[in-house]
DNA sequence: TAGAGGGCGTACCGTACGGTACGGTACGCC
DNA sequence: GGCGTACCGTACCGTACGGTACGCCCTCTA
């Protein structure tokens, strides 16, 4: 019994790769029609392969969605010393990023198996889709504000709660509306717009300083 | 085939509330075990009159979520003449309300349920649960923003953008690691903690004039 | 050319679940 | 008492789906 790409981290093979793919083309039709059978028949291979390199169906949701997750990462490293043009940017840059991930049809459908499998205890789908979506973006936007601070442009005491502030006035109610089947379909106009003013409310809560008119960039 | 309490709005009766309540209970167990035999058993009734009363599954989760969503609302009206500290603790109290309903347990396994069938397009259980939280909680707050502007307390174009962000400054990242199934369990100090931070920021962002110190209730 | 192995397609099995049918019982009405 | 109604409990049916088995093809190696 060697389960490929589920219990042990190895990346999957390019084949592999179609085969999730696959899955989360059926999860954005319809969320309810992934069943083994779709699956094979969509990405043109056997059932028996399917059980071979993933152990079981919850291997293979969970393998899709460190896929998924696996695709999402990037993003640039922080610059250490910041002003206050670049750190505004940086936060935009952020913001419009989550936005467009949360918005996104896969980040929707793939959110929506993991909470409806987060309702049973077994297979973390709901722990892998957080770590990797709400904590990841956590864990690169907290440096920034600890180098604001630094840099004399932010106050705040803890950085986790700053965060989550960040988190509230970025996504508001977006997120829960489009799971709960709501169609809003943002443009990237809107976002940059949502996340822009954001930001400036981030900023007029968190700066230390008003916001310089003169020095936009 | 008459289907009492699904397509008909008729308030069910006291044995039809039975049901529907095990079948909340059955929700907070384990979203997942929600089978008409379960709730057959646990209801103490045939399955035949789960059909005869709610038509089919669907009908008898339409019935649930219609339900639960009838014993949220709650709440005083607007008192038409606000001043500061009071418009503080209408939204302080919105916001207790709110961080309260979502964390509830009954919330998040409903909610969990009509976002699982959000992905397939039948039978409205999220426009049910958004109409009734969401939507519902904006109808309430935004009146009382309203009222907040026009005794020169707050400052706004648009109520809906106002309400939105004091929803994200409230809400933040609770909901969504709820539903992914972290245990957050938040008791009633913390939540009024939150709720106060998130009331301070909005005033801090839309607030005409600077809180007054000595003016705390 | 022959053998081996990986993988596709498909048939198959067991079970769980939605939905229906039916016998039995309690209760109200004539 | 006799009848209808409402409901419980349970047996039953059909199907969908997770999981397994097997035959065939294709490719790679010697």
């Amino acid at each position: 019994m060697q389960a490929s790409a589920t219990a042990e981290q190895e990346a999957p093979s390019a084949r592999q790769q179609a085969v999730l793919d696959a899955v989360l083309g059926l999860m954005v039709e319809d969320g309810e029609q992934v069943t083994m059978d779709a699956v094979a028949r969509r990405a043109s291979c056997s059932k028996e392969t399917l059980y071979k390199w993933f152990g079981d169906r919850d291997g293979l949701l969970t393998a899709t969605v460190r896929w998924q997750a696996s695709r999402v990462h990037a993003g640039h490293d922080a610059a250490q010393v910041l002003d206050g043009a670049t750190l505004r940017e940086r936060l935009q840059d952020f913001a419009v990023t989550w936005l467009e991930v949360i918005t996104g049809p896969t980040s929707v459908a793939l959110n929506r198996i993991a909470i409806a499998h987060a309702g049973s205890r077994k297979s973390n789908l709901g722990g892998i889709v957080l770590a990797n979506g709400r904590f990841a973006i956590g864990e690169r936007v907290k440096p920034v504000l600890e180098a604001g601070r630094a840099a004399g442009l932010l106050t705040f005491a803890d950085s986790e709660a700053a965060f989550r502030t960040f988190f509230g006035l970025v996504g508001r109610d977006i997120q829960i509306r489009l799971l709960l089947g709501e169609t809003l379909d943002l443009d990237g106009a809107e976002i940059r717009r949502d996340a822009g003013r954001a930001v400036e409310q981030f900023l007029a809560l968190y700066g230390r300083a008003k916001p310089d008119p003169n020095h936009r960039s």
